[in-house]
DNA sequence: GTCTATATTTCGATAGAC
DNA sequence: GTCTATCGAAATATAGAC
């Protein structure tokens, strides 16, 4: 608390003002942090356009967006492990104002999506589920464990950013390549 | 340090008498999680198997053994990320007793069995880094945003257990078919 | 609303008996 | 090696002036 004061150049008394205890104020920074985890993710999922462009805008939006603030990945999942409680307010954060519907809004168009061009010979089958999980964890795993890649890989903060940038070009080919029949 | 003393059926001077401070005992707590992480994955990657093989190995080695250890992930990745001089000793455990020449021991052998195969025409070209990030993307970030998929999915530990389940027969032909030409 | 000053609690480290 | 008892520091919460 003394830090957080001093880094927002006020003291400890005035955040006790506002947030009473310490756990009000890291519920409050975790709602802000994910209420912009997915930004616009969810809103291109359940969109209306090609299912291979959802996927390059996705990749696109979402590794510009975490380039700027490459730390969110790591302290979300760091906040919900530590924290198994804060998982309510993740999926209220992610959902905007319906909450509970979140799930059907997604998957409801992406198993549509899918079901067509499985159908139509031009798609191997897979889960929803499984779409969503491998999409994400391309995205954002080498944010969350940037830290531990840049040491594997032996990369500066430069050589990070040029990963990622490769990443955008390379994901959406590899992504969708994977699911050629 | 009260509450790993009481869990280990201690009191807290017996955790200063072996490990003198809380960094110490953090140290060494690091250290032993990080010489697990990938237990074979190296010895797989860096060993004389197909590279088709290799994957599949890869796959089942690694969710079998995070499936014990769910917690790994998140553990290791919050650890280096709120303290980066963890990234040192991560690199050294995960190398064993040789510790610098670890990225050309799992990087050599791997573009070579790329190269071959690209000019084969039978894989398309991808970087070494590329293939390792990935693999490593699509194995470990389940485990380590556990907590966020199980609230987004509305799974149980049963449902996770399920999901990884299922990944373990669909990663490998999900990865390698993102490599067919 | 914002501050200074202080009370209260928690935690890491240590002393010393056995 | 393992314990009980306690010190000292740090952090959180609170009181009260402005």
């Amino acid at each position: 608390m003394q830090e957080i004061a001093r880094e927002a150049g006020v003291n400890q008394a005035l955040l006790h003002y506002y947030f009473r205890t310490k756990e009000h104020l890291a519920q409050a920074a975790f709602a802000r942090a994910a209420a912009q985890l997915m930004p616009g993710v969810i809103a291109v999922l359940a969109g209306a356009a090609r299912l291979e462009d959802k996927v390059a805008q996705i990749v696109a939006l979402e590794l510009d967006h975490l380039s700027r603030a490459p730390y969110l990945p790591g302290y979300i999942i760091g906040e919900v492990t530590h924290r198994p409680e804060r998982a309510r307010d993740l999926i209220a954060a992610m959902a905007g104002q319906r909450a509970e519907d979140i799930r059907p809004r997604i998957f409801g168009p992406l198993k549509a999506d899918i079901d067509a061009r499985v159908a139509a010979g031009t798609m191997r089958p897979i889960a929803p589920q499984s779409f969503m999980v491998n999409l994400m964890a391309l995205c954002i795993f080498p944010f969350a464990a940037r830290p531990m890649l840049m040491a594997m890989l032996g990369l500066d903060a430069g050589g990070f950013a040029q990963l990622i940038a490769r990443r955008r070009d390379e994901l959406p080919a590899f992504f969708l390549g994977a699911l050629r029949p």
